[in-house]
DNA sequence: AACACTGTATACAGGTTAGTATAATTGGCT
DNA sequence: AGCCAATTATACTAACCTGTATACAGTGTT
């Protein structure tokens, strides 16, 4: 019922996060899904567009939850901001977090003109202009700048996350976000 | 006179930065290197092998770098930290800069039993461990809590600068820096 | 019963990979 | 010249990969 092709979508996501995108073969992920090539490649036409389309739920997941974890949580501009790294550690820590793609697949695919590093360049981009919008919202002078550190510390918060599982890098980047923040409120 | 053995060490560190580890086959790195594969191995027992030794290569060249650069250039404890991301800065902006081994290395071999993640998280703590020494020695509180931030903003800064160059990720990097670092010092 | 549709099972093609075996070749040293 | 070690050249194996072809099973509709 709830469909072979989010069953694929999903194995394949979680795969692509334990053992990585390159080598996690096709016919390990219709396995864990419990169907056969046929069937995903009716689906999706290629790996290629598998991992295109893994990225691209994964990221909407993301920014739809966070976008309605904000709404629903913060009136105030300002408020918002200064609370996102709280909602972003409880997505890092919730049980259903399984990395962010995006992250991952630039570091697999390096080179320009891959499709797959230019969607995950581009989602890299959409995120910090969703930051940079909080912060003018927020009245932040350097908008655009303090988006850039905050999406620093969230990828680096990301990465030390999976280097090492509960290595607490989130508390940390927490209280660095904090400052930050407070210090371009303030300016 | 350069010595085949370097020669594939660079040669490999380059092609893994530019191409990913698992995209890049030991035949294109024996081409590339002007040698071929039977030399190859007999100096490096296996691929993984040779991975792991440019892992090492690459952290000890960074390592002592930059070890050199701040007791050269700085006396105050207090100016090692502070100017630390100024050399960092020359470091990424260096034409020898190939990259950061150790991150990329993590993502590619996501699996803690892999021997490659293992050393890259191994090289991970070691760089946060050695920015903890130098907050220590600037008198600084809670030096740990310190050098994880700014190993985030570092390892941040890296991967921007990966996902798109020349994006200007360590201007910003380095004023996130100095904050987090006055404001410890300051405490 | 006949049909269409969705998925299964299995085998296979064509390409790439890591790693090895074997023989030919260079270049330095005495 | 003659020897020795390092390197090259080339061919090969065995495994793995993506993607496809073909035959079959189930299920619901008319």
């Amino acid at each position: 019922m709830t469909g072979l092709r989010e069953k694929i979508l999903t194995t394949a996501s979680n795969l692509f996060q334990t053992q990585g995108i390159n080598s996690t073969g096709v016919d390990t992920i219709v396995a864990e899904a419990g169907t056969t090539k046929m069937t995903m490649y009716k689906y999706f036409s290629s790996k290629e567009v598998l991992i295109l389309e893994v990225l691209k739920q994964g990221h909407q997941d993301f920014q739809n939850w966070l976008a309605e974890k904000i709404s629903s949580n913060s009136k105030k501009p300002s408020d918002k901001i200064q609370k996102l790294f709280d909602y972003i550690e409880e997505w890092i820590t919730s049980p259903n977090f399984h990395g962010v793609g995006f992250i991952k697949a630039s570091a697999e695919f390096p080179r320009e003109d891959n499709p797959v590093h230019q969607l995950s360049s581009e989602q890299s981009m959409q995120f910090r202009h969703f930051i940079s919008l909080l912060a003018r919202e927020a009245n932040i002078k350097d908008a655009d700048g303090l988006a850039l550190q905050l999406s620093l510390i969230f990828e680096g918060a990301v990465q030390a996350e999976q280097m090492k599982r509960g290595s607490g890098a989130i508390k940390y980047a927490k209280t660095a976000a904090k400052i930050l923040i407070d210090g371009a409120l303030k300016q």
